[in-house]
DNA sequence: TCATTAAGTATGC
DNA sequence: GCATACTTAATGA
């Protein structure tokens, strides 16, 4: 296992008021692991026996309806905590992780949650401020799910998936991790399908420009106006 | 307006 | 060359 340096930490928002004698002690006792493409970290219903931080990479994070198939709840970007069942007093996950593109994830044992929580300032608001975070935005989903067409759902998954891993390239901004058809179909609701005539459709206008798991927004705003809110 | 079915092409290991 | 990703048209709720 690589060295793990401490400015891998340092300016992290639930790390960012440790000492750095403090960043190594967490360090110390972090397990380091790379994750391959397509890779579960862990599943829903499992036992919760390690939190998590994400080093590098990007994540799914998806439930599964007993009718086999898959709702993707969010993505995580690096930087964020997550699997953090113990803040939600859970002794099992509530969903399942996979990696979206090669990932690198930070664990600690979840009998160490007390201890982080106790010893290290900020570290505890600031989990909590991202499960709230988190919470706003799938209720805000959700709300978008229920009223709106499918048209300004796939609008708003593409820019947030933007707005959360967006790099500009010379072609206009690019979704940094691989995505599917069937990811997006799976983030709102419809079918693979509709996302393809959409997406083919929006190219021939000049708004996106993709190919097969790459998509690159060549002009924002148009998506805006067509996700259907105001800025 | 959108899902479903179906039948095809393109792409990459 | 096979599995996977993607496209498109037709049909009907």
């Amino acid at each position: 296992m690589p060295k793990l340096d401490e400015s891998l930490l340092l300016d992290l928002p639930p790390f960012s008021l440790l000492e750095r004698s403090q960043i190594r002690e967490i360090l110390n006792r972090a397990v380091s692991k790379r994750y391959e493409e397509g890779t579960a970290i862990f599943r829903e219903g499992h036992d919760a026996d390690r939190f998590y931080l994400l080093l590098d990479g990007y994540l799914r994070v998806v439930r599964s309806t007993p009718g086999g198939d898959q709702v993707i709840v969010l993505h995580i970007s690096p930087g964020q905590l997550f699997g953090i069942a113990p803040a939600l007093r859970r002794d099992t996950y509530p969903a399942t992780s996979i990696a979206a593109a090669e990932s690198i994830a930070l664990s600690w044992p979840v009998s160490l949650w007390p201890e982080f929580v106790a010893n290290y300032p900020g570290f505890a608001t600031e989990s909590y401020k991202t499960l709230g975070e988190r919470l706003g935005q799938i209720q805000e989903t959700l709300t978008e799910m229920a009223t709106q067409a499918v048209e300004k759902r796939v609008a708003c998954a593409l820019l947030r998936m933007v707005n959360q891993s967006g790099r500009k390239s010379d072609a206009g901004i690019e979704i940094a991790f691989p995505v599917t058809r069937q990811n997006i179909s799976e983030m709102t609701g419809t079918t693979l399908h509709t996302v393809s005539r959409l997406l083919s459709a929006w190219q021939k206008d000049g708004v996106v420009s993709s190919t097969r798991k790459h998509i690159v927004v060549t002009d924002p705003h148009r998506l805006v106006v067509l996700s259907g809110l105001q800025s």
